[in-house]
DNA sequence: GCCGTTTTCGGCCCGACTGTTTTCAGTCG
């Protein structure tokens, strides 16, 4: 059997898990989860690195041992070392580790005194009372364990960043007007946009903390306050979301920042570095070792004393950013501003809400260059998708539109249709009229991967195709990516000079930050679009901005920067016209 | 279990808060 890079980290995480309630040691525990993120970010598949006969133990923390595992697991689909961990522990006790305020030690305890192994043990014995009694439990805890049972709340659970963000405004606005309150940002996985987000972390600088952190629990949204104490504070909303507080003074606001932001996995390599110079950085501040303070008020005044260039916080993931530094290697991340364009969107032609005209005139207003419109091809019936016939109809109003907007191009294309075995849904006298041409994947998502892989090629292959629209098919949250060999579809791509759509819709933001950071290593390039489907919708582009750079990407990699000639070039097909 | 232009042994990030304790372990980020 073949193992995804999530199947061999979830294996190191379980073996983490277990070994922890076993009572290991926490170093050793550490290293299996830290092999198990290292295996997650990868980027590329695990399982191909060994079929080409790369050590998995050149791979940041996984030395001899894990590399020896992981090729034994590879090729045996066989872990006999957690397989006899299973059978000390009884795995069900993993879930106990997943409800707020139950860590190993305490899942332990549990399992020696009151031979608990499972959530419905635990119930049983919360409502028999028994936690009560139990040595460094108690009522209130067994109340809180009660409780959390009764929601179902996880520690894992995760929102999309953008169902985050007007959460995360709305705390940042109440606390920004209390009186004393000098800045405040929401630091957190939301400051780094990562896709999905854990919890807000919301951070103030004020030399008193009371009157933030009271104006902070009394937000209407708050259900429950459940931590306050002098410096910070933790609520969970009416819709289980858990927003966290910290209030610090003015002269630690770019400690706490740099702490609050994390990763935590880049904090751990940024207090190394600390310590290799005899000193210390918490959340407070950088100090030395007489502990006068050296940094702290501003976050780059840290870096800078580390002898490293400002890091943005997309980029502070442990892939590599503080070596990147240190050689002053660092991508010129792309912005927003750096955007001319937006090609991949969708008119009342197919299944769009509004016509090319008003299509065109929002994205005057965003003061873009140029546009495509590239609605679906026929395959798709529920969007209404364009024969050849519609779309040459569709040409004649564009002609039209564009004559009367001189202010911006608007380049015809289509979204065409990959079909089950490769072809596309657009014979390629037709392709051969449009100024662009995205293929995508929109039907049998569940091919196995040697056969979706070579349907995506084949796709790539066609010398007018000039952009694969969202790579993966997956839906945040929601829905699975297709199974495919991403390494091979990107070079398939590179080789082609087929550009990856990083689709900006925030329920896709399709390719991942991880594989993109992976194609642009392979010297890939890429589009961001919106894909609207209304004006609206292309306001969006932020969300594949901050999806690029979480890929390293600079301006040079996407397409969609170049002025409209250049932009047309990179766009001529390998084939006369 | 990982890692190392000082090291192959001996380190491995650091502080706040809670609930349980009478001075601190466990959890969390």
């Amino acid at each position: 059997m073949r193992f995804s890079n999530a199947e061999f980290a979830a294996v190191f995480q379980e073996v983490a898990d277990l070994l922890e309630i076993d009572g290991a040691n926490s170093f050793r525990v550490r290293a299996y989860r830290n092999a198990a993120e290292t295996i997650s970010d990868l980027g590329r598949s695990l399982s191909d690195m060994i079929d080409a006969g790369e050590d998995p133990a050149t791979l940041p923390g996984i030395g001899k041992d894990l590399a020896k595992r992981i090729e034994q697991l590879a090729a045996t689909g066989t872990y006999p070392d957690l397989d006899r961990l299973r059978s000390e522990i009884n795995p069900s006790l993993r879930d106990l580790l997943q409800i707020p305020g139950l860590g190993p030690k305490k899942v332990r305890k549990l399992r020696d005194d009151l031979g608990i192994e499972s959530l419905d043990d635990l119930q049983a014995a919360v409502a028999a009372g028994k936690l009560a009694r139990l040595e460094g439990f108690g009522v209130k805890s067994q109340e809180k364990i009660a409780a959390e049972l009764e929601t179902g709340r996880t520690k894992k659970s995760r929102r999309k960043w953008a169902d985050a963000e007007e959460i995360a405004i709305s705390f940042e606005s109440v606390v920004r007007a209390v009186e004393g309150v000098e800045r405040v940002d929401v630091a957190g996985s939301y400051r780094r946009h990562r896709e999905t987000i854990g919890d807000l972390d919301i951070l103030a600088a004020a030399e008193t903390s009371a009157a933030a952190i009271d104006a902070f629990i009394d937000h209407d949204r708050v259900a429950q306050v459940t931590n306050e104490g002098e410096t910070r504070a933790a609520v969970v909303l009416r819709d289980g979301m858990v927003v966290d507080l910290r209030v610090v003074p003015p002269e630690s606001y770019g400690a706490a920042l740099l702490y609050f932001t994390g990763s935590k996995e880049h904090n751990i390599l940024l207090r190394q570095r600390a310590i290799e110079r005899e000193w210390k950085l918490n959340e407070y501040g950088l100090y030395d070792k007489n502990d006068v303070v050296i940094a702290g008020r501003e976050e780059a005044d840290i870096y800078t004393a580390l002898d490293l260039p400002y890091i943005a916080p997309e980029l502070r993931e442990n892939w590599g950013e503080v070596l990147a530094a240190d050689a002053n290697a660092l991508p010129n991340l792309i912005t927003l501003s750096d955007i001319r364009g937006d090609i991949h969107a969708h008119t009342t032609w197919s299944d769009g809400k509004a016509s090319i005209e008003e299509m065109a005139r929002r994205a005057i207003e965003l003061g873009y260059e140029y546009i495509a419109v590239t609605d679906h091809s026929p395959r798709l019936a529920m969007t209404f998708g364009l024969d050849p016939d519609k779309l040459r109809r569709q040409a004649e109003e564009l002609r039209e539109v564009q004559s009367r907007l001189p202010e911006i191009t608007i380049l015809h294309g289509n979204e065409v249709d990959i079909l089950r075995n490769g072809d596309l849904d657009q014979p390629d006298d037709v392709l051969a009229e449009l100024d662009i041409v995205i293929v995508s994947v929109h039907s049998f998502f569940d091919l196995p991967r040697e056969v979706q892989t070579a349907r995506v090629i084949a796709a790539l292959e066609n010398p007018y195709v000039r952009v694969l629209g969202h790579p993966q098919g997956r839906i945040l949250t929601q829905r699975e990516g297709i199974s495919l060999d991403l390494e091979a579809v990107f070079e398939a791509a590179r080789d082609n000079n087929v550009a990856l759509e990083i689709n900006a819709d925030p329920h896709r933001l399709d390719l991942d930050d991880r594989s993109v950071k992976f194609a642009r290593d392979i010297g890939c390039k890429f589009v961001i679009n919106t894909d609207a489907h209304r004006p609206s919708g292309y306001d969006l582009m932020r969300h594949g901005i901050y999806q690029a750079r979480r890929g390293w990407l600079e301006a040079s990699d996407v397409l969609n920067t170049l002025p409209i000639e250049d932009f047309r070039a990179a766009l001529r097909p390998r084939v006369g016209r």
